[in-house]
DNA sequence: GTTTCATATGTCTAAAATGACATATGAAAT
DNA sequence: ATTTCATATGTCATTTTAGACATATGAAAC
């Protein structure tokens, strides 16, 4: 039951084909939402049998034809019950270098430092990707109230992210 | 290999069982790593099985018996490999909240402030455990820096969402 | 006395998710 | 010419995870 929410909300955006939302995971959802092209393309079939979405098959002559999938009334009508109805279920969290965080203790103070700037620089990367994609769907003058919402969330979770980092090493180096 | 070097980490800590574990990722981990203790126990034998960990049975008299694990001079080696040499996975996210979000303009104004009650409500509670858990270790003495680390990413974590689900209804009251 | 709660450990089935394998087009780069 | 890249869709085996079922103790509440 875990994905196809995320997939129906995606959907109910815009026509989209499944490389599309493997491409909207990646850069607009990465904080939030993690998954793979073949769980996508798989939940895609069972949700089309069950009637919740349908597709076109849309030939075009440069790159391979595509599917475009669009809700079905039943698909959007289960999407706001799921909404509205469902009780909020706790966030799923695997951040791997939180527990790594954890054994600090073990560690030396140069290994702990690269560790860091590894994550420092992942979540630069993130932030940016982040700004850009906000940049853009302004220009565009897209004023879609989920979309300011979740990418606002994005910049505070990196920007927090970084700042905890520079605080950490502070405090590292406070230590020694 | 997920869960694996979680409960590696929490090992070397001190000398825990299955429960006590159980308890630590939902009191004091919930914002990073989440887990069941049927995943818990099976892995815990797993480990014990490649000799990573062994266990002391206690005989209680007050409650059932239990087994109280701690990390063996291969378990340990081999969580300080991962840490240092692994590379670093991207996170794995799964807030339903936050695809809530993206079709709130498919909601009406009442049943997106109700969801945004739910989930700061939901912060809320667990910011307030995760002080207190703070309170606890520092009246303790504890002064671990791995501990230190991730309670205050917990707290920012927390502040950052509740202050963004602030904003967000402010910037939703603006837009009716 | 009976229920409920915290402690404590396990199994089992089903669902979800990962990662590898597999294929195909056209454009661009080397 | 050949490779690489972006687009595009799929399958399959294995691993991971979730959630239900199952049991047991002692203390506390009702």
């Amino acid at each position: 039951m875990s994905i196809r929410y995320a997939l129906l909300g995606i959907i109910s955006k815009k026509p989209v084909t499944g490389y599309d939302v493997v491409t909207i995971f990646k850069q607009k959802m990465i904080y939030f939402w993690s998954s793979t092209h073949s769980q996508i393309y798989k939940e895609l079939h069972k949700m089309e049998e069950e009637d919740l979405i349908t597709h076109q098959l849309v030939i075009q002559g440069t790159s391979p034809n595509k599917k475009v999938y669009s809700l079905t009334d039943q698909g959007k009508k289960d999407l706001i019950r799921w909404a509205i109805e469902e009780p909020l279920k706790p966030a799923k969290i695997k951040d791997e270098f939180l527990i790594k965080t954890t054994i600090f203790p073990i560690l030396s103070e140069e290994e702990i430092n690269q560790l860091l700037d590894e994550v420092i620089e992942r979540e630069h990367n993130i932030l940016a990707k982040t700004k850009e994609w906000k940049e853009h769907f302004h220009s565009q003058g897209d004023s879609d109230i989920g979309t300011i919402l979740t990418v606002e969330y994005g910049i505070r979770y990196s920007e927090m992210y970084l700042e905890w980092c520079k605080w950490a090493k502070q405090m590292i180096q406070d230590k020694a």
